[in-house]
DNA sequence: AAGACGGGGCC
DNA sequence: GGCCCAGTCTT
């Protein structure tokens, strides 16, 4: 069945001729008065600029106000104006990012700053077209800037939206679908209030945030549950309708953890491009699912037929082993015969399509060594990692070796 | 239109 | 441990 727009709009006003114009008004009025009691009290809510809502918008995608909040604070003293953004060197940026994930978000959002400086005097434009033309922001972030910052009557729909005017309106269209987001924008213009959308948008947030939530909504304190048509049907949680799933493929690394005599630890720099782009790691070496299970069945589950303690300190047993397992890949690293690895311990983490398995082996290097790789390669010191940008995984391995008393702190 | 791109919370 | 959350850019 082909939709065309005609289409569209013909289910866009079927879901909206199910409310009266009176009931449209009320609910606006309902809805305001819900907000002015119960808003939040946000950093970014506390100023009317333009650049501090926009670094909280790209902020809140994908990441929860409770994680923003801390982040927020430290961008905005660290980069009190759009120039201040502009001139940041990429390190810094990172360091501001790090832990908060879709890194490209503050990549691009320095490339829309520096277009800020040039094209638009160092101001914010106000023209909703003119917002979306800056890099990494879109139909949602331009809305939701045109609408908060500067009061425009723009929809900005982002999941939030989607499920509460799902709801609303008993919207069962796919809303995994892209084209479904043009349907919620023409239901949300034509019942977003005309006085105060910044804070009939802001409202949506709150209400999708604490009370129409996606598995248990407090339908009880809800301001709009009077107008809710799937509330009145009580089939609540059966909107939005979101088909299609993601399947996460799993990869399997082992982590070298190398260490030369002054205690440094060898980091290697990902490419600029792909996957957690430009952050520092320990040196990973990509390996099969078999190889990787294993090393794993014979480091984890039988560390005793392998590790005997020695004065104190671990030694590892039949290291050529488990170590020819992976020795095509050492051999490209161009440090086979040297790698005396001892397992420390194992670390999972899930992306939103992929998971990798790390099983972390240590063991010690002369200084110096250079790994034959085409990544960019540090030796540092764990007590200069402050100062280094790792992506989440790696914080899970910093994690293991503090546990584990081989470095200290975290 | 489909895939790439992180990380957190809930049960 | 499995399931939910979900904007923008690229292809």
């Amino acid at each position: 069945m082909k939709k065309t727009k005609e289409d569209r709009d013909t289910r866009i006003q079927e879901y909206l001729s199910q409310w009266t114009e009176e009931e449209v008004s009320q609910f606006q009025a309902d809805f305001l008065a819900w907000y002015d009691q119960h808003q939040r009290d946000l950093p970014w809510r506390r100023r009317q600029d333009p650049y501090a809502i926009w670094v909280s918008e790209i902020m809140l995608q994908q990441t929860q106000v409770k994680t923003v909040i801390p982040y927020f604070n430290r961008f905005m003293s660290w980069f009190e104006e759009v120039s201040d953004l502009a001139e940041a060197p990429e390190e810094k940026l990172l360091k501001a990012w790090e832990g908060l994930g879709y890194y490209s978000r503050v990549r691009n959002m320095q490339v829309a700053a520096k277009q800020i400086m040039t094209e638009f005097s160092g101001e914010m434009p106000t023209d909703i077209k003119d917002i979306q033309s800056l890099k990494g922001i879109g139909p949602y972030t331009s809305g939701a800037i045109a609408s908060i910052a500067f009061n425009q009557p723009e929809p900005a729909v982002d999941g939030n939206v989607m499920r509460v005017f799902s709801r609303l309106f008993k919207i069962t269209e796919d809303i995994s679908k892209p084209a479904t987001r043009h349907v919620f924008e023409g239901v949300v213009r034509q019942v977003i209030s005309q006085k105060d959308p910044s804070s009939f948008n802001q409202a949506i947030m709150d209400l999708g945030a604490s009370i129409c939530t996606p598995t248990k909504p407090v339908c009880e304190a809800c301001p709009l549950s009077a107008y809710c048509e799937a509330f009145k049907e009580g089939n609540m949680t059966d909107y939005p309708v979101k088909l299609g799933k993601v399947k996460t493929i799993p990869e399997y690394y082992i982590a070298l953890v190398l260490i030369d005599e002054n205690g440094k630890m060898c980091l290697t720099r990902r490419k600029k491009h792909g996957l957690l782009g430009n952050f520092w790691t320990f040196p990973l070496v990509s390996v099969s699912k078999e190889i990787y299970q294993e090393m794993q069945q014979q480091w984890v589950s039988e560390p005793k037929t392998y590790l005997e303690k020695e004065q104190g300190q671990l030694s590892f047993l039949n290291v050529a082993e488990t170590t020819t397992l992976f020795e095509e890949q050492l051999e490209q690293l161009g440090i086979e015969g040297q790698f005396k690895p001892w397992p420390i311990g194992e670390v999972t983490h899930v992306f939103s399509h992929r998971k990798w398995h790390l099983l972390m082996a240590q063991g010690t290097m002369l200084s110096n060594q250079v790994l034959d790789v085409e990544e960019e390669t540090q030796w540092v010191h764990p007590k200069e990692f402050s100062t280094y940008a790792f992506p989440k995984p790696q914080q899970k391995m910093l994690e293991v070796l503090t546990k584990n008393k081989i470095i200290s702190n975290g």
